[in-house]
RNA sequence: GGGUCGGUGGUCUAGUCCGGUUAUGACACCUCCUUCACACGGAGGAAGUCGGCAGUUCAAAUCUGCCCCGACCCA
C-alpha cells in the first residue's frame, strides 16, 4: 500500500511491471499434481522479425485464457515457440549477403540462416512483453536446434517405421522460382488474364482437329488429346492419329467424361504435365510421359529449337512459330485460374519427380478432428472441406537447404534406402553415416547422405507433442491450441495428422480460431492504403491494456475484427476509472480492514456483494466459453455503474462520517467489491490491476489471486440494497433534470412502500442529502391512468388470430375506462367483429402515472416498486 | 460454379441457436450539471425501413425460401 497518484500513466506503469514479471515467477509452469494442468500449443511463429495486428489478436486470445486459467486455480503451461526453417529466411539471406545459397557450403549457409532468425526472434519476443503476454519463457523453443529437429527427425522415422512416411515418383506441384516441390496447402490459385490459342493438330491420314489451349509451351509435352465420349463433333473420330505442331509426336484421341466441351472447341490437348487433371488423364489412360521442363522452368531438350527459353519466354515464341506454321487457328483473351506458390506467387508447374511423402489417411483425420471442440463450431467444416478435397499425399520432401534434414541415405551400390533409427538422431545425413554401418541389402558401404530436407510444417505440425513432453512422456491432448482460420488447412490440417499418425490421439481439446483483424476502413491492412497499425503505435498512444481491451472487444472470437482507435479511446477511459476507483477505496481501506470478521453489512453492501458474485459466475461462464467480448463487457457494465456510479455513491456517507462499526462494514465491502473487480478484469488489463491491486492491502499479484468465490448472502437484503440503489438514482436523474447540482439539500423525501419492509435508509438519506421517511399505502398523490402495457405471451396465444385486434382495441380504449372496468369485474370485455371477448387481468396493465396533487410542493417519483416523493 | 460466415442508428458492435416489454453498448453529436475518486466525470437527448422480397405465426432482428451485397475457403 502507498500514496495513489492522481492519474494513471501507462508508459512508465507498464515498463515497471513488464520488468517485475520477468524477474518472478508468476507465469511460471509448477509441474504440480496437486492442480489440473492447463496446456496451450502456442503457435510458433515464422520468426518475420515483426508480430502484427494479427498475430496480437490470437497471442491475446490465449493470454485472456491463460490468465483466467491461473485465477480458476490451473496449472498454467504457456510455451512460445519459433517455427524457423523455410524459404523467406533462405532468400532473406541470400538478398542481404548477395549471394545464391549453392555458393557457399550447406553448413555455411545454415549457419548464416541461424543468425539472421535469432535477431528476427528478438524483436518479436519484444513486443510479446510489450502486450503483457504471460509466456513461461523457461518453456520456449526453437524449431532449428538440434533439440528440436532431432524430434521432427525422430517423428519421421517413427512415421517411416509405421508406413505413413514412403519415398516414390509422383507427379508434384513444383516452384520453379523456389526449384522445389511443394505441397497442395502451399499451392495458391490465383485468377489472372491469359490468352486462349486455337491450334490445328494435323491429322495423320484422317481430318485435321483443333484444340484450345492456354499453354502453347506445354505442346513439347503433349501426349495425347481429348474429347467429350458425348460430343457429335467427334463422333467416329476417337483413336485417330495427330501430328503435334512444330514437335512432330504422334498422338492419339481419346474419350474422357472429364472434358468440358463447353470450353474452346471440345477438345483438349494432354500434356505431362499442364495441371492436376492430366494427371489424372496420364494415369487413365496409360500414357507416356514427356517431361519438357526443367526444375528452374525452361523448357529442355525435348523443345528442340526452344530449350532454354523461360515459360514465358517459350508461350510467346511458340506461338509466334505456330502462326507461322499456319496452325495457330485464333487466339482469345480470358480468364484462368492459375496455381501459384504461396511464398512467392510464382505459378507453378507439375513435374514427375523421386519425393518423400507423408500417406494422408483422411478418415484418421477427421475422426479426430470431430473429437475437438472447435470454437467457433462451424471452423470444424474449414478442415472437413480441406481434408475431403485431399486428392495427393502431402509431399514432405523440400530440395532446399534451411530445414530439418531428412534422416536418410542411398546405398551408391544398390540403390537401398535407409532411414535412420532413433539412436542416431539428431543426424545430418550429409555428413554423417547411417548408424547401421554397411548395406542391409548388398554390404557394401558407400552411403549417399540424402540433400532434401523436410517441408517446415514437419517441425511445426508436432508441437503439441513437444509442449507435452513427448517423446519421454505419453502423450494426452493438451487443452487449448489458438490459431486463424487462415491456417487450418495447413497447421491444424498437419497437427492432427500427424498426432493421430503418432500417438492415436487427437492433438488438443479445444481449437480456438481467430478471425482477421482489418483496419479502421473495414479493408485489408495495407501500407499503401495507409489503414496500417502496429499494435507498438498503439501501445504508444494509450498502453498496452487498452490495446488488449480493443482486441477482446471487437467482437466475437472467430468473426474478423476491425481495428477500432475508439475502442481504445473507450478502453483508456475506463482505465481511468478503475483508477479512480482504486484511488477512492485506497483512502478508505487498510490491513485492518481485510482482517475483519463479521462485518455488520448494511443493505447496499449485500447488493454490491451479491451482484458481484453473479457477475464472477456470468463472467466466468463466457470465459470457458472463449466470449472473451461478452466477459469484458459485463465486467464493465458491473465496475462503471453498479460500483461507481450506485455502490460509492451510497456509501460515502458511511465511509466519511459513519459510526466505526457500520463504516467498516463499507470499507470491508467495498474492499471486497474492488479487488473482485481487479482480479477478474486481470486477464484483460493486466498492467493497471496489478498496479492498482498493489495500491490496496492486498498480498502478492492479482496474476496470482483466486476467482471470486463470494459466500451466499441474504437474498432479502439483496433485494432491498438493490430497491435503495434504484430510489437514489432516480433521485439523482431527476436532479439532473432539473439543473440542480447532485448534492442539492432536500426537506425531505418519503419511500412508499407496498408493505412494511425495514428498508435500509441510512445510507440513502446520505446520497440523497435528505432525510427519508418510510411509508406504507398509497402516497397522498393523484394516478392518472395513461395507457396499456400488453403481455404480448398471454394475449396472443389466447386469441390467435383476433390477437392483433385485442390489442388495437385496448390501445385505443380510455385506460380510465379499462382500470375502472378491471377493478369492478377483474376483467374486460371488448367488442372485436361483432363478437364479445374477456380480456383477463393477466393479459395487460394499466399503466398509471402518478402526479402530485394541485398546488402540492412536491414531486413524484417512480422507481420501479416504490413511489418516491420529494420535499424540495 | 460450390461452400462457409456476415449485412442491426453516422461509424463499430451485442442480441439471432431457444420468436413475445421501449432492440444492447461504445465512439461521434446536442443539452444541462463543478459534486469531498473521476469533467478522461455525471444526468439526459436526438439518431435505427434490424440488406431486400415473399412465407410461416396471434406475434419475426430472431424461423423458412428466394434474391442482392461483402469477406473468406474450395473448384
Amino acid at each position: 500500500m502507498s500514496e495513489v497518484p492522481d492519474s494513471y500513466d501507462p508508459a512508465t506503469i507498464e515498463q515497471t511491471w513488464r520488468e517485475t514479471w520477468l524477474d518472478s515467477d508468476v507465469y511460471a509452469y509448477d509441474d504440480d499434481p496437486e492442480r489440473p494442468d492447463y496446456v496451450i500449443d502456442t503457435p510458433p511463429p515464422y520468426p518475420t522479425g515483426n508480430l502484427h495486428i494479427g498475430n496480437a489478436l490470437g497471442w491475446c486470445y490465449m493470454d485472456f485464457a491463460a490468465r483466467y486459467r491461473r485465477l480458476q486455480g490451473y496449472d498454467v503451461l504457456f510455451p512460445q515457440g519459433w517455427d524457423c526453417h523455410g524459404l523467406p529466411t533462405e532468400v532473406k539471406v541470400e538478398e542481404n549477403r548477395e549471394i545464391h545459397r549453392t555458393d557457399v557450403s550447406r553448413e555455411q549457409f545454415r549457419e548464416w540462416c541461424i543468425e539472421h532468425t535469432e535477431s528476427q526472434i528478438g524483436a518479436m519476443k519484444d513486443t510479446m512483453l510489450t502486450l503483457g503476454f504471460s509466456q513461461d519463457w523457461d518453456h520456449e523453443y526453437v524449431t532449428m536446434e538440434p533439440a528440436y529437429w532431432g524430434e521432427t527427425q525422430r517423428s519421421f522415422v517413427r512415421m517411416a517405421e509405421d508406413d505413413y512416411v514412403y519415398r516414390d515418383e509422383h507427379p508434384v506441384n513444383w516452384c520453379p522460382r523456389c526449384e522445389t516441390a511443394i505441397a497442395d496447402a502451399e499451392v495458391e490459385t490465383e485468377d489472372r488474364q491469359g490468352t486462349l490459342y486455337y491450334v490445328t493438330f494435323d491429322g495423320v491420314g484422317n481430318e485435321d482437329v483443333e484444340i484450345a489451349t492456354t499453354r502453347p509451351e506445354l505442346l513439347a509435352a503433349c501426349v495425347g488429346m481429348a474429347v467429350d465420349p458425348d460430343d457429335e463433333r467427334y463422333e467416329g473420330r476417337i483413336g485417330d492419329t495427330f501430328e503435334v505442331p512444330l514437335f512432330g509426336q504422334e498422338v492419339e484421341l481419346l474419350a474422357d467424361d472429364d472434358v468440358d466441351a463447353e470450353f474452346g472447341t471440345g477438345a483438349v490437348m494432354i500434356c505431362t504435365f499442364g495441371d492436376k487433371q492430366d494427371v489424372d488423364w496420364w494415369i487413365d489412360h496409360d500414357l507416356d510421359l514427356r517431361a519438357a521442363f526443367t526444375e528452374d522452368g525452361r523448357l529442355n531438350e525435348l523443345a528442340g529449337e526452344f530449350e532454354g527459353l523461360a515459360i514465358d519466354e517459350a508461350k510467346a515464341e511458340i506461338a509466334t512459330a505456330l502462326q507461322k506454321s499456319g496452325h495457330l487457328v485464333d487466339d482469345e483473351p480470358t480468364e484462368q485460374a492459375v496455381g501459384c506458390c504461396w511464398r512467392c506467387d510464382t505459378p507453378i508447374e507439375i513435374l514427375s519427380k523421386e519425393q518423400w511423402f507423408v500417406r494422408v489417411d483422411q478418415e484418421e483425420i477427421l475422426e479426430a478432428g470431430r473429437e475437438v471442440a472447435w470454437f467457433p463450431p462451424h471452423m470444424y467444416g474449414r478442415l472437413e472441406d480441406w481434408t475431403e478435397g485431399m486428392d495427393w499425399d502431402w509431399v514432405v520432401s523440400r530440395q532446399r537447404v534451411f530445414a530439418t534434414p531428412i534422416p536418410a541415405w542411398e546405398c551408391a551400390s544398390c540403390g537401398h534406402v535407409e532411414v535412420a533409427s532413433e539412436d542416431d538422431l539428431p543426424v545430418q545425413p550429409t555428413s554423417a553415416s547411417p548408424g547401421v554401418g554397411s548395406c542391409p541389402e548388398c554390404g557394401d558401404d558407400d552411403w549417399v547422405g540424402e540433400t532434401d530436407v523436410m517441408d517446415t510444417w514437419m517441425d511445426s505440425s508436432i508441437s503439441p507433442l513437444i509442449v507435452a513432453g513427448w517423446p519421454e512422456e505419453a502423450f494426452e491432448p493438451v487443452q487449448l491450441r489458438e490459431q486463424g482460420h487462415d491456417i487450418i488447412r495447413t497447421w491444424a490440417f498437419y497437427t492432427i495428422l500427424r498426432t493421430a499418425a503418432l500417438t492415436d490421439e487427437k492433438p488438443w481439446e479445444d481449437a480456438l480460431i481467430n478471425g482477421m483483424v482489418f483496419g479502421d476502413d473495414g479493408h485489408k491492412m495495407s501500407k499503401s492504403r495507409g489503414n496500417f497499425v502496429q499494435p507498438e503505435e498503439v501501445v504508444a498512444e494509450h498502453g498496452a491494456d487498452a490495446f488488449r481491451q480493443a482486441m477482446a472487444l471487437g467482437g466475437q472470437p472467430g468473426s474478423d475484427i476491425q481495428f477500432q482507435w475508439k475502442e481504445v479511446t473507450s478502453a483508456s477511459r475506463f482505465q481511468t476509472k478503475v483508477w479512480n476507483i482504486t484511488k477512492f477505496a485506497a483512502g478508505h481501506v487498510d490491513e485492518a480492514t481485510t482482517e475483519l470478521s463479521d462485518p455488520a453489512y448494511r443493505d447496499a453492501d449485500h447488493w454490491i456483494l451479491s451482484r458481484c458474485a453473479e457477475v464472477a459466475d456470468a463472467v466466468a461462464a463466457d470465459m470457458d466459453e472463449y466470449r472473451f467480448d461478452s466477459a469484458l463487457r459485463e465486467l464493465r457494465e458491473f465496475v462503471w455503474h453498479d460500483l461507481a456510479d450506485d455502490y460509492l455513491e451510497l456509501v460515502k456517507g458511511r465511509l466519511y462520517e459513519g459510526r466505526p462499526g457500520e463504516r467498516r462494514a463499507a470499507e470491508h465491502a467495498l474492499y471486497t467489491a474492488v479487488t473482485a473487480s481487479l482480479t477478474m478484469l486481470s486477464p484483460f488489463a493486466p498492467f493497471i490491476t496489478e498496479e492498482a491491486w498493489s495500491h490496496l492491502p492486498t498480498e502478492g499479484s492479482v496474476h496470482a489471486s483466486e476467482w471470486p468465490a463470494l459466500p451466499e448472502v441474504d437474498p432479502e437484503a439483496v433485494q432491498r440494497g438493490g430497491l435503495v440503489a434504484e430510489i437514489a438514482a432516480v433521485v439523482r436523474g431527476w436532479k439532473s433534470e432539473e439543473g440542480k447540482p447532485l448534492n442539492a439539500e432536500l426537506d425531505r423525501i418519503e419511500v412508499y412502500l407496498d408493505e412494511e419492509r425495514p428498508l435500509d435508509t441510512y445510507d440513502l438519506a446520505d446520497t440523497v442529502n435528505g432525510p427519508v421517511y418510510l411509508e406504507t399505502g398509497t402516497p397522498n398523490v393523484e394516478l392518472v391512468p395513461v395507457g396499456v402495457d400488453i403481455e404480448h405471451s398471454e394475449l396472443g396465444p389466447a386469441f390467435r388470430e383476433r390477437a392483433g385486434a385485442v390489442v388495437g382495441q385496448l390501445e385505443e380504449a380510455d385506460p380510465a375506462e379499462l382500470q375502472a372496468a378491471l377493478r369492478t369485474n377483474g376483467h374486460v370485455e371488448l367488442e372485436v367483429d361483432g363478437e364479445t371477448v374477456t380480456v383477463d387481468a393477466e393479459m395487460f396493465e394499466v399503466v398509471e402515472e402518478q402526479r402530485a396533487e394541485s398546488g402540492e410542493e412536491v414531486v413524484v417519483l417512480d422507481a420501479g416498486e416504490v413511489t418516491v416523493l420529494v420535499f424540495e
